[in-house]
DNA sequence: CCGGGTACTGTATATAAATACAGTTATGCG
DNA sequence: CGCATAACTGTATTTATATACAGTACCCGG
């Protein structure tokens, strides 16, 4: 992606506020009004410009049809602030289909870093002393990689888990943070395993007590 | 906030996955498509609803001018769904003055029960073991009272400390939750003692690592 | 000093979209 | 039963929006 001029950064970042503000991207007349331009044509040349440095999409004939490419916002985390609790993870099937949102949480996902993607409710108390408990929302950050000593989610044999992950050559080790419970050694060559998402936080709000 | 009917639920559930998806409210059209309507009138008439139900909010003589107003499942309060991050708190003033706050974070205050009032960040690893950690955001319900056995901030000789409320008769006990640590006994006729609030939650966005 | 890019003005137009008006069918309520 | 409400069909009309076409002014590098 190309840089973009100072003028067309400004114009970036109004269509991202207008999108926070207002829930939708702006059209070429509140741009052409904010900006103070004359002609809404002003407007129509910086989105094109912009959509040639790759910064936005334009979608042809379609009222408000913007679409912020670069990483400022967007995912399966919307703008509005809030983060998709997923519930019970199917065996085979995509963490992240619709089937097991179990509602909504209002947690800024920008709130963490990387960004959160969605929260996991923890079952069990295997990472104890990561200070991550039984029942607290695990703010995920989406990702099919993992460095060596981070606090992953893996799926092993269909079953998805919370473990920190230790590499060991040709074999990966799922560490717990609690000495009642027992490593698990992976030999990537022969078992199914794959890393789901990379800890990036925590909402607790049960169990207080 | 009256229910909605199983059909405006659907019709709300799509434009905020429409959001999601193409980054922008849905038109009529789009909604009468994606529902096989054939009339747009369909959708105009869904919109009003869910507007007059408190749903949405629909900017007249604008495209694509629908706004969500509750967040879906969360409790509808008209809160904006933010707190207030207090830092260091200064001896001898409230903790709640607007020179402690360090910043909001776009957490619902909703999601605890009861309801949080501000977060603190939590300094030192006294209640490790409970699961709260040096450098963890601590969502507080402000109360001046507060049942033995729950967790508690607490102003001790205008410190602020964040400890386990123990009651034995007219004395006061703050138990850490760290072996390293020691209670704080107080006799609450001689020392100057107060109860700021009540841990409620936790957010962690750091230290994942 | 010419060509190309940025940054606009000014006008025009097809169409995307909101929205009014007039009905229809079905269901539940008192 | 009558009536309100949900959930539509069907048609029409305005207006909001995207977008083409024709220019102007300025700066910069070759």
């Amino acid at each position: 992606m190309d840089e973009l001029t100072p003028q067309q950064q400004k114009i970036f970042d109004f269509i991202r506020k207008t999108i926070e503000r207002s829930g939708m991207p702006p059209t070429r007349s509140e741009i052409q009004l904010a900006f103070g331009f004359r002609s809404p044509n002003a407007a129509e040349d910086h989105l094109r410009k912009l959509q040639q440095r790759n910064a936005i999409e334009i979608l042809p004939g379609t009222a408000r049809g913007i679409r912020l490419k670069k990483s400022s916002l967007m995912s399966g985390a919307l703008n509005n602030g809030s983060l998709p609790l997923i519930g019970r993870v199917a065996a085979g099937s995509p963490i992240l289909s619709e089937a097991h949102v179990q509602g909504r949480y209002q947690v800024d996902p920008a709130l963490f870093k990387p960004r959160a993607d969605y929260l996991l409710r923890v079952r069990g108390s295997s990472m104890r002393d990561a200070g991550i408990l039984d029942g607290d929302l695990l703010a995920v950050h989406r990702s099919a990689e993992a460095r060596s000593g981070q606090i992953v989610v893996a799926r092993v044999h269909d079953e998805v888990t919370v473990k920190r992950l230790r590499r060991r050559g040709a074999s990966v080790e799922l560490l717990p943070e609690n000495p009642d419970f027992k490593a698990i050694v992976i030999d990537t060559r022969q078992d199914s395993f794959a890393i789901e998402g990379i800890a990036v936080g925590l909402v607790r709000n049960e169990r207080l007590l």
